[in-house]
Formats: structure tokens, C-alpha cells, sequence
DNA sequence: AATGAATGAGACTTCATTCAT
DNA sequence: TATGAATGAAGTCTCATTCAT
């Protein structure tokens, strides 16, 4: 029980950090206001955590690791049948524009950090999620039902630019996710729609 | 040339504001800096603004008064010929990507602005766009030259949802202008076809 | 010893506020300067004191319980014998005319504090004098040793009047308290002494 | 009228600054709120006075004066009826009572000054009064109209004090002069009136 | 004489981080 | 392991004063 409440520690140390910095963003969310939002001393704190720019990466970290299991999911969907591979990638973001934290935690990392291990766990999710996108519409191309006039890579970035775009509009203007995800669906067709369905 | 300089000292701090604020995001960018790269001394800054959201405010008010010198453009040029108004936008979109600037500041600004005259600011430019957008549809639907099953002010929302997009993926890539633009053209160019365009 | 210390850190800080603002008054007094005389970094004068007034609301404060204690007696006193709760009182303003800091602050506070708190510390101790004195000479009045032609509250008042101005005179001018520890009985003797002694 | 002009600047800004001292206090008050209130750049202000002390130095300049003015008519009449000189006197410690301006600046003046120039005006009218007081004592002494058991020095101390006090008294509580007048005759009598009056 | 832009020292305060207990 | 007192660098802002026009 010690170990688990030692564990609990460190999580709730993370959690109240995510909730923090998703309303406020990192620069104005204190580590005193994080220890407060955690219940634990300022000891404890960096008992846990080195530095406060060490917090963000663990919130980070937590975030990749989530994004690992749903990109694995969408990764062997994709291999059978890229376009239920589509939709659960639609889901997924629509999933984090639904989430408060998630969301606000995205808008607040726009500044550059100045921290080598917060850009390389930003650039891991990038690149992990750029990647699958890829081998998603790769295996769509393949099974002939993406567009096949651009290389796989691009109609993947702009799948990213729309998730970005998507996350961003659900934060500030607070939208409905069903509104949203029904116009999604229609988006990501149009955009992925094979060249001869378009005349 | 020293009249000049005197008249221009505080549009040099705003640069000075713009440029710092756009590598570094708005927090992590002190007065100091902003006086060291617009040559001044802290006296001459507080001179001209008295708080530092008042400066962010005056860029964001340049940024305002230069949207709207081009939201005019395209809102005439809508009344007559919507699709080329839609190219108008794409130009004006593209030409924020391409302005490191710009396009960084937008960035800057995820986090929450505690500053009430900031987010005044940046709501205006949010309603202003997306007014232009939603006449723009709205003309080109009654042109007869985009889709009408959803209202025009969805449309203009997932307009909005692109450019975000695109200007986020811009910094973060620094991809090239020229690529993005015909990719661009072909995406919104899906988007916004009439219905029956689309089997 | 250590443990002394750190207990009497807030104390240090409270002494050595007192005596930096008797001699240089309020505003003259910088809280580097406290944290010199006080032996402490910025840090922790901060820790301790919210703001520079909260340091000054706290010099008060210890005031006012020192004062709430020699009031209390004199009030008790009063009761059986007011003549002699008037001798308790002038002691007690003759020690505050001896103690430098406490007449230097009372000095150093003419001017109007802007600080909500510190009125309400300076008015609270005010009140509790002009209280006591006023019932101490009620008193007076009932034992027939004191004069009985003006209202309680307004001998009192001049009571409060004299106190002030020997205040302002010891640190003025240094003068020695014994001297005006003479003259000052008779003053008082004379203020209060029952109408007909006078011809 | 040029010259006229001039002159009319600079008690303008001596005007404006007792106003605001008086308010404020010295400390709080800035260059430039006197600036404002009297209606100047601060380049005027700084042409008519080198520092800001020097301003307080001629609002006190201007205190002084009227003091000796009121001095010389109080020791002339002094030397032919001390006790309509007394009058006098307390005449002239209620209509300071009464003007805000010159009871605030007393007050604003508890903080001890740093200047020289300043500590030499204040130390000037402290003497005069004191010295005509003195003169006036014993005048009263000589013509059998007061108290011969004290030094005349003595006596005109505890006028000082009784002065400081009420001066004091009047700002603090905003009472009312008529009431104070009638008050301080008794007072002042009781204090140096013969002393086989007293029983 | 008058202006007000420019200066920079210094004030108060915040905050990440250390360390003795 | 947990605490919170202590630290001091750094940040924002104020203000008396200078000086070119």
C-alpha cells in the first residue's frame, strides 16, 4: 500500500499539473499552484520532479503513451480496411477536442519550449501520429478506396492540419462534438474521396 | 532623422514586441527584451505602454486594422464573384503562413490572455473573419457556384478550422508556400463544391 | 538555536520593520532595507509578509496588543480609583515618549495610509484609548475627583490631545522623560482637577 | 504681465504641491501629479525647482513667512498684554487647524526629511514659535498675568505640545473649530494662569 | 521660457528550486 | 518519504531628473 500511495503520488502530482496548465498554460501555472491543486508540499514536488519543465514532460509522456495504444488500434485496423481505420482516427481526435484538459493542454504548448526533453516528446506524438496517418492512406490507396494523385504523406498532413484546426475551433468556441463529427465525417471524405468520385 | 526616430519609437517597440513575442510566446518574452531589441531603455517603454499586455495589445491591434484592410477586399470582391474571393482568402491565409511572424504569434497566444482588452482584440478578429466567410459562402451559394446543404456559416467555420491548420502546421514544418498553396486549393476547392459535383 | 531561529524569523522581520520605519518612516523604508536590518533574503520577507503594508499592519498589530494590556489595567483600576488610573496612564504615554521607535512610527504615520488594514489597525487603536480614557474619567467624575462641567469624552479628547503632542515633542526635541514626567502631572492635574480647586 | 505670468507659474506649482502633499503625503506625492495639478510639463516644473525637495522646501518657505508675520503682530502685542497676545496665538493654531492644507502637511511631515534645506525650515519655524512663546510667557510673568513657578520656556513647551495635539486632534477627527476654540481658552488658562489661582 | 520624450536606478514582488528537519 | 522555510535571480513598473527642440 505504501508503493501504491507512492505511486498515487507522482500520478496525482501529473494530473493536477495537466488540469493547471490546460487552463491557465505552463508559463502562468505555478509549481506552487500545482502543489496546491495536488494536496502535496512543494518538498514533495520536486521530491517527484526535478524541475517544472520535468512535470510537463510527464504529462506529455502520459499523453504519448495513450496515443500509442490508439494509433497501434488504428495502425492493424488500417492494414484490413483503411476507412473504419479513418473513422476511428476521426473519433480519437473528435475524443480530445471533447476533452477540456486535452485540449486546453494543446493550445497552451503553442509557445516554443525552450526544454529538450518537452520537444522531443512533442515531436515523438507528431511523428507517430504523421506516420500512421501515412501508412493509413498508403494501405487506403492500396485497398483502392483513398485518393490516390497525392502521395500518401500529404493527404496525411493534411488529416493533421484538419485535427489541428478541429482541436483548436472545439476549445474556442466550446462546439458541439456530434455537430462536429457528422461534418467531420462529410470533410475527411471530400478529402479523401477517390480522384474519380470528384468530377 | 532624428524627428523620424521620435515619431516611429513607439511602432519600433510594437516590432520589437511582435518579433520577440513571435519566437518566444508572450510569457517567456520580458520588457527587457523588447526594449534590448528595439533599443530603448525601460523608461522609454513604459513611456509609450503602460503594462505589457498593452503592448501585445497594440500588435494585435496592427494585426486587426491590416485583417481588415483585407477582409474589405474580399467582401467586394464577393459580392460579384465569390470563388474569387475564396482565392483572395486562400492568398491572404498563405501569406500569414509564409510571415514567420505572424504566423508565430498566433501560436503564442494558445495560452489564455488574462487581459481583458487582449481578448477583446482577439475576438474581434475571430467574429470579423468569420463574418467575411459566412457572406462569402452565402454569395457563392447564391452564385450558384457552392454547395448549399449546409449553411454558409458552417461552411466558414470549417474554413477556419483549415487555416488554423494550416498556419500551425506552417510554423511547426516550415513547409513550403508553393506546395501548400496548390494543395490548399484542391482541399478547399472539395470543401466547397456544389453538391452534385461530388458522386 | 536553530530551532529559536526559525521561529523567531517573523519576529526578527516585525522588529527590525519597526525601527527601520521610526527612523526613516514608511515609505522611505524599503523592504531591502527590512531584509538587511532583519537579516533575511527578499525570499523570505515575502514568505512572512504578503506586501510591504502587511509588515507595517503587523507593527501595528503587535502595538495594539501591548496597548489592549495597559488599557486593560488602567480600565481596571479606573473602577476603584480613578486618580490613579490616570497616574497608570500617563506612565504609560511617558514609556512610549521614551522608546524611540514607538514615537518615531507614531510620527512616521501621519501620513494617510492607503492600506485598508492599516486604517483599520490605526482607527482600532484610537478607539480603544478614547474609550478607555473616556470611561476612566466617568469615573472621575463619579468618584468626585474629577471635574464635572464638561463631558466625559471631551476631557478625554484633550487627554488625547496632550498625549499626541508630548509624543511629537519627546522625539522632537529628545527631551528628557523625567523632567516632563513632572510637568506633565501637573498639566493633567490642572486639565482634570475638580472645577471649584480652580478660582 | 509677462513677469506677472512668471511668478504666477511658479506659486501655481507651489500651490499645487502643498495641495497634494497635504493629501497625500511628501512621499506619495509625485512630480508629476503636481505637474498635472497645476497645470505644467514637468520640464516647467523642473525649471522653477531643481528637485523635488527644493519644491517643498518653498511651500514651507511660504509657511514660514506667514508665521513670522503672525509672530511679529503676537510679540508686539505681547509686550503690553501678554494675555491678549495668548489669544492671539490660539486664534492663529485654530485657523491652522481649520485650513486642511497647512493641518495635513503637518502631518505629512511626521516622516523625518532627509534634506537639508527642508530640516532647516522646519527647525526655523519651530524656533520662532517657540522663542515668541517664550518671550510671551514671560511678558505674563513680568506684567503678573501668569504662572511664575516655571521657566517661560517651560510654559511655551507645553503651549508647543498643546498646539502639536490639537493640530493633530483637528485632522484626525475633522471636529469642529468653534467647539475646540472654547475648549482650548479653558485649557490654555488652566495651564498658565496664576498659580495662587489654583487651590 | 516651455515642452514632453527619454533615461535608468531602484522599488516591490514572484517563483523555481534547495535543504535542514 | 515528506515538509515548508529559505533563497536570490529575474520580472514588471515608478519616478525624479535631463535635454533636445
Amino acid at each position: 500500500m505504501a508503493t501504491r500511495k507512492q505511486a498515487d503520488r507522482r500520478a496525482d502530482i501529473v494530473a493536477a499539473a495537466l488540469s493547471c496548465m490546460a487552463r491557465n498554460g505552463y508559463e502562468r501555472t505555478s509549481t506552487a499552484q500545482i502543489c496546491a491543486a495536488a494536496g502535496v508540499s512543494s518538498g514533495t514536488f520536486f521530491h517527484y520532479f526535478p524541475t517544472k519543465p520535468a512535470v510537463l514532460a510527464a504529462v506529455l509522456q502520459d499523453g504519448l503513451e495513450r496515443t500509442r495504444g490508439v494509433m497501434e488500434g488504428i495502425r492493424s485496423t488500417a492494414a484490413n480496411n483503411a476507412e473504419a481505420a479513418l473513422q476511428q482516427w476521426q473519433e480519437h481526435v473528435l475524443n480530445e477536442a471533447a476533452d477540456e484538459h486535452l485540449a486546453g493542454l494543446a493550445a497552451a504548448l503553442g509557445s516554443v519550449p525552450d526544454n529538450a526533453e518537452v520537444a522531443a516528446l512533442l515531436q515523438a506524438e507528431t511523428t507517430l501520429t504523421r506516420e500512421v496517418l501515412t501508412e493509413l492512406v498508403a494501405a487506403g490507396q492500396h485497398q483502392g478506396t483513398m485518393r490516390s494523385d497525392w502521395a500518401p504523406d500529404r493527404v496525411a498532413a493534411w488529416l493533421e492540419i484538419l485535427a489541428n484546426g478541429v482541436l483548436e475551433y472545439a476549445i474556442e468556441t466550446g462546439a458541439s462534438i456530434p455537430e462536429l463529427r457528422s461534418e467531420m465525417i462529410d470533410v475527411v471524405t471530400r478529402l479523401t474521396v477517390l480522384d474519380d468520385s470528384i468530377r
